[in-house]
RNA sequence: GCGGGAGUAGCUCAUCUCCGGUAGAGCGACAGCCUUCCAAGCUGUAGGUGGCGGGUUCGAGUCCCGUCUCCCGCUCCA
């Protein structure tokens, strides 16, 4: 990371906190590393930006509806999903050259140089004999090549063995026995093996045995497909049609790091849309550009955004694009648009032994639907608007404020009203305006320090709109309505601060 | 997880270094005064068992060990 972007992030981190938007989880206590919690001004953000998303998916499609799924899911959910068994990897260090390996990838390897010696031998013997070469016989009785096919086989038997064991232990002995050396140091100074899960696991029931362990679920995408039955019938829903969760996902990170970039808690906004199987590279389009088109919806310019198309693809996927964001610490992931196939309904519909497919009445065949997802963290959107809108500002008279330019129908309080001096029956008018105002918008009261000062105040929390009450206000009622970026401020009546407030709000939204 | 750096008031930091002797400032916050519009007027108040635990010592923020957390690099990442 540039130095420079390094301070950005640094201080948006800590405006983060000073403004109550993030902090550390048990701070109290030190601190929980990469979990963190949303503050007062925090949690308005991050429901905005959730209402926001909902309205766009759920609100604006008609045939694209929500559901809450449990965090809680039936074990066998993530046997079927593939995540059991991808993200539960035995792990080695070597101590000389700090690199980190998978502890059975290592013995492969070894095992294929093995049989490469076995390659050489054959070669070496069709070149000797020519034409009368039989390979099968060589294969069976050359007594090196029977030496190396029946190490390998003892070493894949152990390696079987211990993988099927979790016998940590075991690989280790393994990587000792057959004196495996790190191809970047040399060396055979290797740490003990350890075990990497992606999924929190934890018991259902009061009763610990290992038939109850439940995990924390890993994405929320599974608990739509396992509900796409229910969903696509009480619904009657046709395809294609959508599924929309924003809910709390789970991963332990081998490093997680970054802020709320990558936390061990996190939040996903999911959207699975269920479509006949050979449409699906044309919804994936689609919902390519719709998702580029929301995006560029918030205000922000499009050079903060970056498409990139994964080539190395997910287990479940056939093709994957990430919108990734101009991130203080460079262009990073924030939502992946992913065509998943049929990989996830085929898989429950095997694992379950229910028929999970969709007649359609148009083809007159029943199928399981292809997926297409759009899938974004919503704490990494809050860290977008966070640091798109954190400015550091230098003003004409040669002063400095600090103002997050957040989308204003996003912001946290959208109006702040103050008394310009508290005296002369000023509060008692304010307050008053406040309380017209509250059940439309979030709203704050400020009379404390000089007005520039609670301006600045409001900058500092990206408040879109100050209406500030004075000694013209007794007269006409009238107030100032300032404007967060331009500073500007207009004289308008108190009865049009709603109506005015609405028309901004709504322009502000691309 | 490994290696390196760091942790003193809400924030930024001082004191720390070869020399151990009961923590200060600015900003901020709060209360009040003064002020008719963009942070810096006046008065007062609160806030720290120096990340936590242990050791050495008559005495530790200062020396030693452990631990937690954060930052940087490496590794991994649906």
């Amino acid at each position: 990371m540039a130095k420079n972007s390094e301070d950005r992030f640094k201080k948006i981190i800590a405006h983060a906190k000073e403004y109550g938007f993030v902090f550390q989880s048990s701070e109290l206590y030190d601190g929980l590393s990469a979990v963190y919690d949303y503050g007062q001004n925090g949690v308005e953000l991050k429901n905005n930006i959730k209402d926001y998303w909902w309205k766009s998916m759920v609100q604006y499609h008609e045939n694209i509806v929500g559901l809450d799924s449990a965090i809680f899911m039936h074990p066998r959910t993530w046997k079927a999903s593939g995540h059991l068994d991808a993200f539960n990897d035995p792990m080695i260090d070597n101590k000389d050259s700090k690199k980190r390996y998978r502890a059975d990838d290592l013995i492969e390897e070894h095992m294929e140089k093995l049989q490469g010696k076995i390659d050489k031998e054959v070669k070496k013997a069709r070149k000797r004999f020519g034409e009368d070469f039989d390979e099968e016989k060589f294969l069976a009785t050359n007594e090196r090549v029977v030496k190396y096919k029946e190490q390998i086989e003892s070493i894949n038997n152990r390696l079987v063995k211990a993988l099927e064991d979790e016998n940590l232990g075991e690989l280790k002995q393994l990587i000792d026995d057959l004196e495996i050396v790190d191809p970047v140091s040399g060396t055979k100074n290797w740490t003990d093996v350890r075990q990497f899960n992606l999924m929190f696991d934890t018991r259902l029931g009061s009763l610990s045995d290992d038939s109850n362990k439940v995990y924390l679920r890993p994405e929320t995408a599974q608990g739509i497909f396992v509900n796409y039955l229910n969903v696509q019938k009480t619904g009657r829903m046709k395809i294609p049609f959508g599924i929309a969760q924003i809910g709390k996902a789970f991963r332990n990170e081998i490093v997680a790091r970054q802020f709320i970039f990558r936390m061990r808690e996190f939040e996903q906004m999911e959207m699975q849309y269920f479509v006949r199987p050979g449409t699906e590279m044309d919804w994936f389009e689609y919902w390519k550009n719709e998702r580029v088109k929301w995006h560029r919806s918030l205000g922000i310019p499009d050079e903060y955004y970056k498409l990139y198309e994964h080539e190395n693809l997910a287990h479940y996927a056939n093709a994957a694009y990430d919108i990734e964001f101009a991130y203080p610490m460079g262009f990073k992931e924030l939502e992946g648009i992913h065509s998943r196939t049929d990989f996830d309904l085929s898989a429950h519909q095997e694992y379950s032994g229910r028929k999970v497919q969709y007649y359609d009445p148009e083809t007159q065949e029943s199928y399981v639907p292809y997926v297409v997802e759009t899938s974004i963290g919503l704490d990494r959107l809050f860290l977008s608007v966070l640091s798109y809108a954190y400015e550091e500002e230098k003003l004409d008279d040669g002063s400095e404020r600090i103002v997050m330019k957040i989308p204003p129908f996003l912001a946290p309080i959208k109006v702040a009203v103050f008394p310009l001096v508290r005296k002369d029956g000023l509060p008692e008018k304010a307050r008053e305006i406040i309380n017209g105002l509250k059940y439309d918008y979030n709203c704050h009261y400020e009379e404390k320090d000089a007005i520039g000062k609670r301006y600045r105040r409001h900058d500092a929390i990206g408040t879109p709109y100050c209406i500030t009450v004075d000694h013209q206000t007794l007269d006409d009622n009238t107030v100032t309505i300032r404007e967060r970026d331009s500073m500007k401020q207009d004289r308008i009546p108190i009865d049009n601060i709603s109506p005015i407030v609405w028309e901004r709000l709504r322009e502000n939204r691309g």
